[in-house]
Order: structure tokens, then C-alpha cells, then sequence
DNA sequence: ATTGCGTGTCAACAAGTGTTGGCATACGGT
DNA sequence: ACCGTATGCCAACACTTGTTGACACGCAAT
């Protein structure tokens, strides 16, 4: 992608904040927020950690940025309804293999407050407004995103995070196949009583 | 319960210990590994970060001792196999809310190599044991257990960690009606191809 | 050529970390 | 009563952390 007819016009350091940005999200995908020290990320990039403050203030500021993520969720009302849940999956799967953001946040979340707060943004306004195309009930609807988020979020921490060998060893084809009912269920099934 | 006629004879300082361990369970599941310090462990015990370091080695020791965690998992041979998924939220839930150990361990597990470690032993040697019970593929056996794992652990970070509102919202009673069919699909569904 | 400003490096600070050794004290067995 | 040992506190170490300010270099415009 080129520099782009943006609003703010290129900066000539756009390649380190792009390097910084890219190690930063490496670090913290691997290490988690407080692992992740300022120091290794600028040695990733191999500048001088005081340009990571000047250029994103703060280590919290940096997180901020690297941590910036959409889940791009289709638009789920142009799928077969009894397909809802396999067109999930398979979305959210690529969604993580590809893009190593969503781990960093995954891994922050547990011990970063920030972290957390984006997580529950992300969720409970992607997916909850993807999940509302369809029932009107809206406490019902943020059930149905939140189980959904539980159940997505369960298999990206065991197998990204913890990884438990069974999970990690799986094809996410494989994987699909369990889990699609699952979440066909969260969406469509009948609440309880 | 009694100090008990156990291999070792109780000491003058067993109190101490227990309050140590008590206050490093509610900080680590609180704060995260990392963010837990034995100084503010040590305060919320009462007693000098010294004597953490004195009976428990290290801060890794202190976790290690802390995270001890045993899931008593019921026998699931004794219960209708058209209720294992239930039986299994159920007790994954009573489970949670009465002891934060798991709290702790999960919060940890994120950024620490040994909590994690410890989650993966948990998970692949308790559970799967208890699944093992019914049908002889090892392979199959080990899957099953692993996609339980998945969502019982994406529940419990919803619900725990990240605190999404509708999952932290919701009674037990209603998670184990979404839930159980779940469970059941993957300790009882037929495999795909 | 000179002036400004953006870019980058170096050294250092203040705070907080896990961890250690020394010293007082009180208990329990003799 | 005495002594050894367990228990507890204090002070300090060595280290890492995020963060800051001063200083050097090079590009771009006047």
C-alpha cells in the first residue's frame, strides 16, 4: 500500500513507526504486556527505545496502537442461516493465523486492564452488531454474541495461548467441523425456559 | 480441618504459611502473575516480604504452591450419558466460584511459561482421563477433551477475565442450559469424516 | 550557505522488582 | 534456668523498568 493521499501528509519516519509498530506486536503476542519491555521492542526495531516514547508517548500509548484491530466480520445476513456458524469459525480462524494482533490482545487482556476494556469493546460492539441483524430481543442478542465470543475466544486461548497439544495439533479444518454446531446453536438455538 | 497426622509434624508457623499462600491466591488471580508482587503479597499478609522468600523459595515457588489445584472431577461413568454435558458445566461452574486458585492459574497462564505448563497438565491429564472412560481412540479421546477444554475454559475467560458483560450477567443456571448440549456434542458427537 | 526542524543516540534518573544476610526475639525441649 | 532453633523484621543489594533531557546529525527550504 502506498503512503497514501491521507489527511496528514508522510512523515520521513514512517518506516520506524511502521518497525516499532511490528515489533511491538510481536513482543506483546509473545510476551504479554508487562513481559514486553519497551527496551526489547526498540532492540526488535533497532532504534533507540526513546523514540518508542516520543513517537507513542508511552508504553500504555503503544499498546494502544498496536493493539488497534477489527474483526471484519462479514455481513451475515447474505449467508445461509443454517451456515452462520461454520462461516463464523472458518472466519474468525483466519482471521487469528493471519494476524498476530488479536494474540497480543488475547495475551494482554489477562493482566492489562486497557487490554481487557478493548477485548470487551471489540466483542461487544463487532460481533454483538453482526449477531443483531437477526432478533430483536437485545439482552438475548448480547447473550448470543457472548456465548459466541466464549466459545471463539476458548479455542483461540487454548490453542494460541496455553496450547494444549490436542488443540494445537488439530487442523483448523478439523476444528471447524466441532465447533460450527456449536456456535450455530449460541445463534439460532431456543433460549432455555 | 485439623493440622491432621500428616508425614510432617505441624509447626509454630503453618499459620503464616497459610495466610501467605491465601493472600499470593487472591493477588495472582486479582493482578496476574507478574503485576502480583511479593511485597504487596507479603503486606496483605502481614508479615515481611523476607519470609515469603524463606518458605517458599522464589516468587515461581510460591506460585507453584499457590496454584496447586486438583479439579475433582466426578466419576462420569456413574452419570446418564445423555447428561454428561450438563453434569460437566455444572461442576466446571461450582468449581469456579468457590475457589479462585483457577482464577489465578488461568490469569497466569497467559503471560507465565510455568502456569501454562501447569494448565496443559491439568487439562490433559485430568480431563482427558475422565474422558478416556468411554471409547478406546486415544487420539479421538484426546480431541474431545481438548474442544471441552476450549469452551469450558473460553467460558470462565469471558466470564472471569475479561468480564463481558452479558457472560458475567448471566445466572449459572442459564450458562449450563447454552452450554451443556456443547459439551455433550463434543464428548459424544460422531467425529467428522 | 544558513537556518530550522525532524530524526536518532547516549546517558541518566527515580521507582520498583526479587532476593539476601544479619540481628533480635520467643518458643520448646532439656 | 538454659540453650538451640525457629520465627520474624530491617536494611540493603543488584537489577530492570518506564521515562526524560541534552546533544549530534541530516534533510529541506529560504
Amino acid at each position: 500500500m502506498v503512503p497514501s493521499a491521507q489527511s496528514t501528509q508522510p512523515r520521513r519516519s514512517d518506516a520506524t513507526r511502521a518497525a516499532i509498530l511490528r515489533a511491538a506486536r510481536e513482543r506483546f503476542a509473545a510476551d504479554g504486556y508487562e513481559r514486553a519491555t519497551i527496551r526489547a521492542i526498540a532492540a526488535d526495531a533497532q532504534i533507540d527505545p526513546s523514540m518508542v516514547m516520543r513517537y507513542y508517548g508511552s508504553k500504555e500509548g503503544l499498546f494502544a496502537a498496536a493493539a488497534e484491530f477489527d474483526l471484519r466480520l462479514p455481513d451475515l445476513t447474505s449467508v445461509p442461516p443454517d451456515r452462520l456458524g461454520e462461516v463464523l469459525v472458518r472466519h474468525f480462524l483466519a482471521r487469528w493465523e493471519g494476524d498476530e494482533t488479536l494474540v497480543a490482545l488475547l495475551r494482554a487482556a489477562s493482566t492489562n486492564p486497557g487490554a481487557a476494556e478493548r477485548m470487551r469493546g471489540i466483542f461487544a460492539d463487532q460481533l454483538t452488531a453482526a449477531v443483531a441483524r437477526f432478533g430483536t430481543d437485545p439482552t438475548l442478542t448480547a447473550r448470543r454474541a457472548g456465548l459466541v465470543a466464549s466459545q471463539v475466544l476458548g479455542l483461540a486461548f487454548t490453542r494460541y495461548i496455553v496450547r494444549l497439544s490436542p488443540m494445537v495439533d488439530t487442523t483448523p479444518e478439523e476444528l471447524v467441523c466441532w465447533v460450527a454446531p456449536t456456535l450455530q446453536h449460541y445463534l439460532t438455538g431456543t433460549p432455555p425456559s
